[in-house]
DNA sequence: GTGAAAGCGCTAACAG
DNA sequence: CTGTTAGCGCTTTCAC
């Protein structure tokens, strides 16, 4: 495979030259062209290990995340990619799932054999030594949807979600309002559940009602878990509405109550967080938190760190998009009704 | 951060010798105890571009797909990084998702800055162009569920999955059995409509039945294209048993049978292909891919070629599992059946 | 704007 | 089994 050397030769300047016009850095528009014109010729490429060991710099960057083989990250993925490719980065995915090994090898390995130029980890919570491992990096940090101390930070306000959502059934005409998901004691791989159940419960208790009689069903973020959270809440004391912690979660609930009998919004209305991609297809009203927007946005802020390495660290809090549809009505299924 | 010289220093050895002991080469026992204290002890860990730079080997394996966000190919991934990470090597994702850019770039550039050490391809289909480019790398290829020439590939027999499944439902007592998904003039991203729709026409015809005028329906490999299909299909012509090309498909009919008022199994067998993450929850009769346990065997595979470059290409045909569940039945809905 | 030359940190012969 | 010695292919001062 042709080297630098080669180019240099062709194009009739030094390695040098060519180095520089290669990078965008000083070099006359004739002399570009030339090496531009070479490098095409001879099908160069650089040798990322070469450039990487002389600059210090690799063009990759790393994703960090707690699984993949979830929507929300993949979508996160997707949004990194499209971005990150574009620009002429490389992604690689560190997968924490599995057991400890695979994490201590993630941070005990991986990451500091200097093959990154910065990292954005989604929803990860960090041990101690993981974040000092992090920091001894030097390397700009990213974070979706979790904290990690230094490190610029892209979220979603999950209390103000949630107490939104709950606002949309209580504007409706809604008392009676069930919470589905994990509560505060949950320890939750997504760093959400505390924030969701707060705000549903706080919107509660400012409507001078109390969320925790009416109440809390734990469920974890899937579609079998808020049936199974559902089947049982309805059999029990059945409430007129339901906040759902995930729409995986409020789509579970939906077929639950199908299969009572319950027609959905008329009996029931069922309001969830995210937009998932089957959202639509259910009619279910939601909190749109677009995660492939949250990806893009945060390889932007990578990218400008990576340029810009003195830049203080910031902190965007998105704002969701409320999506009414077909789960939500008043009470009894008189009329649809917007927030 | 410390660097190699500095071990050595520590050790009291040459840079040379750290180097064999860190790499599991010939070192006395000793040495390399004394080597790995000293690297322990200053928190040395490899620059994987120096190393790469002068060994030609990069410990970061490409894996390439069509787009991620499906649950097919995260499920690969999973499978995939499970092996790779516990090797120590890192997984750099090509997403080719999105305009021809973002794919021309991932060929013409990242591939070959020489920056993996093999490539793993899901469910590719390559132009010339880009089947040159790869042999060109000279680097191993594992492909799965698609035929790259010369490279070890691993897939399931579809056809003859297909076929199982036609003849799962033809053994119930079915004569009317639809088909619903890619067919053969559909271009499939997933290169598999062909073969599943040839599989269930061909043991249509076995059995002395009309494939084709019992229906081929068309629908993309999702929950809601399932659902607009059969709920055509049912309208129209009522068979009394699909065959769906996908569990996504699969779980769509079903949801389209009951809004329909048809009860599944006794009015409708569904069967489909996958066992998606949700067809237990939809008690969904299907066909077993494991796509993780793909993804470890790719993985593996790989790796071995990495470790003897020598070795012809392989060709695994992986054996799908019949899981029969509550979707299936007799005609009427008599009696559970099983193949 | 461009060339010469000195590394970046490691591995791979080659001796011994 | 271990040390010495060249590079791997690029980037980056430093002159010019």
């Amino acid at each position: 495979m042709a080297d630098i050397a080669d180019v240099a030769r062709l194009a009739g300047v030094s390695t040098a030259t060519v180095s520089r016009a290669l990078n965008g850095k000083t070099a006359s528009a004739a002399t570009r062209e030339k090496v531009l014109a070479a490098a095409a010729e001879l099908g160069y490429v650089i040798s990322s290990n070469a450039s990487g060991l002389a600059s210090g710099r690799t063009r990759h960057i790393g994703f960090m995340v707690p699984f993949i083989d979830r929507w929300f990250f993949t979508d996160l993925l997707t949004g990194i990619e499209s971005v990150l490719l574009s620009q002429g980065y490389d992604v690689t995915l560190y997968d924490l799932q599995g057991n400890d090994s695979q994490r201590d090898q993630v941070f005990g390995s991986s990451l500091r054999r200097a093959s990154i130029d910065g990292l954005i980890a989604a929803s990860i919570e960090l041990t101690g030594d993981e974040i000092r491992a992090l920091r001894a990096l030097g390397k700009p940090v990213v974070s979706i949807g979790g904290y990690i101390e230094g490190a610029t930070a892209v979220d979603v306000d999950n209390a103000r979600m949630a107490t939104l959502a709950t606002e949309h059934l209580l504007s409706l005409g809604h008392t009676r309002i069930a919470y589905v998901g994990a509560g505060r004691t949950i320890a939750s791989a997504f760093q959400l559940g505390d924030a969701r159940y707060d705000g549903w419960l706080s919107a509660m208790r400012a409507a001078g009602l109390d969320g925790e009689e009416s109440g809390f069903w734990e469920a974890d973020f899937d579609i079998p878990s808020g049936y199974a959270a559902a089947k049982a809440l309805l059999a029990h004391d059945r409430p007129t509405a339901i906040f759902a912690a995930s729409d995986e979660i409020g789509i579970g609930c939906i077929l639950a109550a199908r299969d009572l009998g319950l027609r959905v919004p008329d009996d029931l209305s069922v309001v969830g967080i995210d937009d998932h991609k089957l959202s639509a297809f259910f009619g279910l009203t939601t909190l749109a938190q677009d995660p492939a927007g949250q990806g893009r946005l945060a390889a932007h802020l990578l990218l400008a760190q990576l340029d810009n390495p003195g830049a203080a660290p910031e902190h965007r809090t998105l704002t969701p998009r409320f999506v009414v549809r077909s789960s939500t009505a008043r009470p009894g299924g008189a009329v649809h009704g917007t927030a």
